[in-house]
DNA sequence: GATTGTATTGAACGCGCGTTCAGATAATCT
DNA sequence: AGATTATCTGAACGCGCGTTCAATACAATC
């Protein structure tokens, strides 16, 4: 067996995933060494690789772990049966999901480029089911008559991208808190589909 | 003096932006090389720097570039008096613009960072620039009580990021044409800020 | 055809990259 | 106490990076 309390490597693996997280979101992947990281978790960069059989890998397991996280914590909001509410907690729930880890959201929608075609691929398909949940949503509500959206598939990618926009700008302690601007977006969105 | 026509200044310089502005733009700022660049031009690295003085200034000339053409360009747009006809030609000219240009929008939104601050100062104001032009004509057509939105701020970032969105997913020869997807944004920007 | 000066080559510079690995360190188990 | 083993160091590997520069090629002019 081996040491379990007093071992390092509970405390390492997640701190080098933090620090290579936020090294990736502010400088990008390539821009970013395995030796920064090293430097950054306090550790020789030979170590990482006890934790990660590779940079890219490193970069995967991230946007794979935010992904199903994002999935999973969207499934977990109670689903009302009306289209609007649904509509509404999608819209609230995104912009606060992506406010908490505007770090993950940007890596997510900027360093995708940076992986391999199969781990692309796997990432590409949790964002798809993830934009398949808002467009079910919409045309849910065409069906009754709630919504107007000529092409529910772009409507939803179109709500996604002005909604993930706000990581852009939101600063805290600014102007507008998170329940305000939950609101401003809010009544974009209601409108903009509205029948 | 120097030869003029037959002179490859004239066409080496043009070529070194435009293979570098593809290049960024699929791989990122930071995982190009001068090499690369310089070999898909058919010339050597060290002829590069007879047009740049350096990486960064490569990728600063073509955001510049960038913005200061989309400027002009919506500034060249016949500015209609009535708010509504103003936002319709904004959205169209957005995503007509940004459609035309993908490779250079994508540059602009992801590479900023790669710029030292002086550098990056100059085109986040540009982008600050543009961004007002919708500003204003949301704020024209809320005083005028033909538009309601509560934050016209916020709404201008929004209504920018999804009309911007429109490059992540738009393949020519697809299901939804130009004028189709331009009809799309229309009808939900349209109703977003509805009075 | 010699001169001029731009356009380009090709080699070199020091440096940091991702990754590997033998060996040191220290916590746990017997 | 001694053996075991997870954890980490520190040096090394070959390689490609951004950039510089003397030498060269060559079109335009005289």
């Amino acid at each position: 067996m081996a040491r379990k309390t007093g071992s390092h490597s509970e405390i390492t693996g997640p701190r080098i995933r933090a620090v290579a997280r936020a090294l990736f979101a502010r400088h990008g992947f390539a821009a970013v060494s395995m030796r920064q990281i090293a430097a950054e978790v306090g550790v020789q960069a030979g170590a990482l690789y006890l934790y990660t059989p590779d940079k890219e890998t490193l970069l995967f397991d991230l946007l794979k772990a935010h992904m199903d996280e994002l999935l999973a914590a969207w499934d977990a909001v109670p689903a009302g049966k009306d289209p609007l509410a649904r509509l509404e907690a999608f819209v609230r729930f995104h912009i606060r999901f992506n406010l908490d880890r505007a770090e993950a959201v940007f890596l997510s929608y900027m360093e995708l480029r940076n992986l391999g075609p199969e781990n692309f691929a796997v990432i590409e398909g949790l964002r798809r089911d993830y934009e398949t949940r808002l467009e079910t949503i919409l045309r849910d509500g065409v069906a009754q008559g709630r919504f107007v959206a000529p092409d529910p598939k772009v409507a939803s990618l179109a709500i996604i991208a002005m909604l993930t926009g706000v990581t852009t700008w939101y600063r805290e302690g600014g102007r507008l808190g998170r329940e305000a601007v939950g609101d401003v977006y809010w009544d974009m969105v209601r409108k903009a589909v509205a029948a």
